[in-house]
DNA sequence: TATTTTTATGAAATCGGTTGCTTAATGTTT
DNA sequence: AAACATTAAGCAACCGATTTCATAAAAATA
């Protein structure tokens, strides 16, 4: 238990008042060169350490940004988490990051932990069982700069960033239906959660452009996981006539379906073209490569950072509501899984 | 900019002193029930949120554990950082995370700003420039707990949390031996890490247990990332006579290196058998499924937490100097990446 | 009933920077 | 040289919860 250095006992040795060492500390111009030098050199010699509790006191500032997530361990995510933190570093801002693994109350609960911390800022990608953002008021109350990011809240009034999923599932599709497939199945997640809903949009929005019908049976949903491959398949091959195209919104999974579909003896892409979403690393590993759709995660997350940064000196402009939805750009990338002109 | 409601206010409202409501806030036993009930009330009523830096500024504890990871995008460090939100989470602590981006400079940037930002714990996972470990002295001067873990400082008298490297790749090499290998490549990251020393370590105490000659030119090292299985490969194919044992550091190394001997037209495991390290999604997902160390993420994080907590609220104990060193378990996941015998 | 113990509460100092206001010293203008 | 502007620095209040010490009221004991 060593004794604090505080200014004050920097005031003491260096012979000025604590007022004088604050604002040299701040780089405040009203102080002259020579006592700023002054001071930084006893602040040297002493192993003074600001107290940042007393600083945040008076300021009401903590330089941290809250991020709830829904998962920690996942390959978007954590990627999205790189390009806040890379952003965040560099404007010299700490992450809070706590998981709501999916589920509606825990994600209240972080909100309200987040809420106590008084973080300055808070980035949130939705749980699937989120019904309501509800708990996210008192932050908009407070004028605290609130931006969701992938899984977004459409109604909310709230800035999201995201990219066009619909767009992005309509070249999919569309990509599975230039090489010729007739009956494409589409494996999607929750679809209370918009990235979802507006992949299946996106399917059916193809369907139509290429005058081809709907047919729902066609539509599986799954947790999307890297297991489900094998429940996945084995609902296909009840199929009939068998799908000729697959579109997972989902490397991991769709990896795991064309193992188990290999299994079966069916070949990719010949007999069943398949394309998934994300561009994860496992999309260039395996056997056949996935054409996939790149969903750059490292680079909304440094979006989604910087933006709440620029909002972050102006309070008065309060919840972000110029911009409302900011929508990367992400792209279809074609690979073997799904090329059958080629293979023919 | 809503006015804040302070003790003070709530204090006045149920007409006794701000001592009282705060100790009622803090459950004291000296307080009546009647009291607390009336102070309660008026909480809720008038809608009260503590404010933790005048807490913290008393209490000089700030709830948050701060965590210095080498990349926040990596399969394994996500799981660990998951476990540790979960336990963090429990405890009512809040997770700061920053990485290092594989930098000395920035860990050190880090580190200080760690500091700084006064966690009441610290948990690191060394990047692979550090070189010592001399920016962890405050935390240690300070009795801070300080915790590291997978790229642990050996000499620092700290406790790290590891698995068995030597172990784990002594049981993988014997496990490529029994399976009739000659000639093993080892496929490592930077030797300045003790992961990769110790598992090279492990490698050579197999041959020796084997009276097989230690072969320096089947010593492959590298960055270990999804791209590096075409360099290794090439590598390898040079090689003469070529291996028939090959055993990679990391998983998604050992997908690429896997997709890239099929390339050459090497069959898995029949030519050459291969293991990998960590049991990452991609090792059950590419043809062969690969034998694997399993490498338990987010146990690791989880017991890193929770060894860290225990150490918090006794300051005295100071710097976790009593157990130094906690193993996990972690066993051989066997699959048909090398399986000799049962493909004959 | 008088005295001691227990219980509940409050006054005031404290934690350590920050900042509005004031003042002294120096520099500039006419 | 007088009047004004600029620069550098300090005083003291403040942020809001916590905590030590003191005390009034209630309960227990003699």
């Amino acid at each position: 238990m060593e004794k604090e250095i505080t200014i004050y006992d920097i005031a003491k040795d260096v012979g000025v008042s604590p007022t004088t060492v604050s604002r040299a500390l701040n780089h405040h111009p009203a102080v002259h060169e020579k006592t700023k030098k002054k001071i930084f050199d006893a602040v040297l010699k002493m192993g003074y350490q600001s107290n940042i509790f007393a600083a945040n006191l008076r300021t009401k500032r903590t330089n941290n940004i809250g991020v709830i997530v829904p998962r920690l361990n996942s390959n978007f995510q954590s990627s999205v988490l790189a390009g806040m933190e890379k952003a965040a570093n560099e404007a010299g801002l700490n992450l809070i990051i706590s998981q709501s693994l999916e589920s509606f109350e825990k994600e209240k609960a972080n909100a309200n932990t987040m809420f106590n911390s008084r973080v300055d800022g808070l980035l949130v990608s939705l749980a699937s069982d989120t019904e309501n953002i509800d708990h996210y008021k008192p932050f908009l109350r407070k004028g605290i700069p609130l931006l969701f990011f992938d899984r977004i809240a459409e109604q909310s009034g709230c800035t999201g960033i995201v990219i066009d999923n619909i767009q992005a599932a309509l070249n999919a599709t569309n990509h599975l239906i230039e090489q010729g497939c007739k009956r494409i199945v589409h494996v999607l997640g929750n679809i209370k959660i918009n990235v979802y809903a507006d992949r299946l949009k996106g399917y059916k929005y193809a369907l139509l452009e290429n005058e081809m019908l709907f047919d729902p049976s066609l539509i599986i949903l799954s947790d999307l996981n890297e297991e489900a491959g094998e429940e996945i398949i084995s609902k296909i091959m009840k199929l009939n006539p068998l799908p000729d195209g697959l579109f997972v919104s989902n490397d991991a999974c769709a990896a795991s379906c064309i193992r188990h579909l290999k299994l079966e003896g069916i070949r990719i892409p010949e007999d069943i073209a398949v394309v998934g979403f994300n561009n994860d690393v496992i999309s260039r590993l395996v056997e056949p490569n996935i054409t996939t759709v790149n969903y750059p995660g490292y680079e909304m997350g440094e979006l989604a950072m910087k933006n709440l940064i620029k909002h972050l000196d102006k309070p008065n402009e309060g919840m972000l509501e110029n911009t409302n939805k900011i929508t990367l750009r992400s792209d279809l990338i074609i690979r073997k899984s799904s090329k059958k002109e080629i293979s023919l």
